[in-house]
RNA sequence: GGGGGAGUGCCCGAGUGGUUAAAGGGGACUGGCUGUAAACCAGUUGGCUCUGCCUACACAGGUUCGAAUCCUGUCUCCCCCA
């Protein structure tokens, strides 16, 4: 593969022992035994995190990564955070059955722009150096070639997902083909000593080090980290699946979507968010409210915590009603039921009936019966309407 | 350029002329239960002026008493050969 080798010699027991600590977590840090003798070196590290701006909001899977970097940060690490705005308009084939569309620059800005407004929630600013690969990416064709003349096409196809999506008769496109060497060069441009991706990015780590073989750099070390599953503690956590939370929900729904995280996964999302152990001792019940504070806490900052707790215990405990909710204008004054429903709520009229057969619409509390449809407005004037659970409105009258 | 295959409800996926708004699963929603929006159980899941009516199985036509199912054209996608 290369000359380029570091010459093997033993680890001091210090570099032993923080290698241990930084990979406690990690599914897997390759090659093995790497990492402690780059830390034996005894200088600050590259630590090479690529992201590509997607998608417009990141969630908390996004910062499992964010986590292991800010500790390589507080040991004293240089973080190197690529934004990969070129990349993203090629699309990572990693972990994916489908395609995915290219992506318009301007929307891939905005989505760098939130990305990195959140990612500092985790991340030390000051300890934090940003790139974007653009700046090395957009490159003349002939150099483009250069970097295509090493790889061969068996090597890139090796990959899971594509032998899986070949299988199956779905399509892989060339460009997707042609990832890997594009983030596999951003190694090479920032001289990355270490590169840290979920397991799903192994594949793409590792050619990271075929790249700098390549260009006659020294080999990073990789580390990859479980993927967080969502809240349904199955699937991968993902804005499309809609099992995740994001960064940027407000303070309630962050601490509520916590609290229905399975049990069965609370151990790894206390390992994954916090970097701590589950507290023993604590029921499942205590554990969840403990990180819903932290993690409300941390995006939100402390004063946010109590409100948000307090919101979950009155709606799902207690089962009243919200504090504030919005209000709702009455219209025509028989009020039809349905058409009130659908409107307030958002849904069908038709949905909007059965779920008011199945006794899941209240007035004030109290079912309303599947008869009647109609109601004189006066007799719904500033009570409280509540659909399901958890959607509320006050009713007022028309203006 | 040639050959083959596929397009069904939010998603996956049965169905190949007749009680079909279309099996099954997932998801979602509602109710019960509960320490939680966990788990578990039950129900619902095209629209509407709702004991009925309307619109639906890529799109447009056609055959038929009757089509998601047959025919023609169009579009989109996949695979293979060159």
């Amino acid at each position: 593969m290369s000359n380029v080798t570091e010459e093997p010699r033993e680890p001091g027991p210090d570099a032993v022992a923080s290698a241990a600590t930084l990979t406690r977590t990690a599914v897997e840090a390759l090659p093995e035994g790497r990492l402690a003798l780059q830390l034996d070196q005894g200088r600050p590290l590259r630590i090479k995190l690529g992201i590509d701006p997607t998608a417009p909001d990141i969630h908390l899977g996004h910062t499992v990564v964010l986590n292991k970097l800010r500790e390589f940060q507080e040991s004293g690490h240089q973080v190197v955070l690529i934004i990969g705005d070129y990349t993203a308009r090629v699309g990572d084939p990693s972990g994916r059955s489908d395609q995915r569309p290219m992506l318009d620059p301007a929307a891939i800005d905005a989505n760098a722009e939130t990305f990195m407004a959140q990612a500092f929630k985790v991340l030390d600013r000051e300890k934090t150096e940003v790139r974007y690969n653009s700046e090395w990416l957009k490159m003349e064709s002939d150099q483009l070639f250069s970097l295509m003349a090493r790889p061969t096409v068996a090597r890139l196809l090796e990959r899971d997902d594509f032998q899986k999506r070949m299988a199956a008769e779905e399509p892989v496109s060339l460009l997707e083909l042609v990832y890997p060497l594009l983030q596999g060069y951003d190694s090479v441009a920032i001289d990355a000593d270490v590169e840290i991706g979920g397991t799903d990015q192994k594949f793409n780590l590792l050619f990271g080090r075929d790249m700098q073989a390549a260009f006659g750099k020294p080999l990073q070390s990789i580390m990859t980290l479980p993927i967080l599953p969502g809240t349904d503690g199955v699937k991968k956590m993902s804005k499309s699946t809609g099992n995740y939370i994001g960064v940027t929900d407000p303070p309630e729904e962050m601490f509520g979507k916590v609290m229905r995280v399975p049990d069965a996964n609370l151990e790894q999302y206390w390992q994954l968010l916090l970097s701590e152990d589950l507290p023993s001792g604590a029921g499942p019940n205590e554990a969840k409210r403990e990180l819903g504070r932290r993690l409300v806490e941390r995006f939100h900052g402390p004063e946010a915590v109590p409100g948000a707790e307090e919101h979950f215990n009155r709606l799902f405990v207690r089962h009243e009603a919200p504090e504030d909710m919005e209000d709702f204008n009455l219209g025509e004054d028989p009020v039809h039921l349905p058409e009130l429903v659908a409107d307030a709520f958002g849904v069908s009229r038709s949905e909007a009936r059965r779920t008011l057969k199945q006794g899941g619409i209240r007035l004030d509390g109290e079912p309303l019966p599947p008869e009647p449809l109609d109601y004189p407005a006066k007799e719904l004037e500033g009570k409280v309407l509540q659909y399901g659970k958890r959607q509320f409105f006050r009713l007022v009258k028309g203006a």
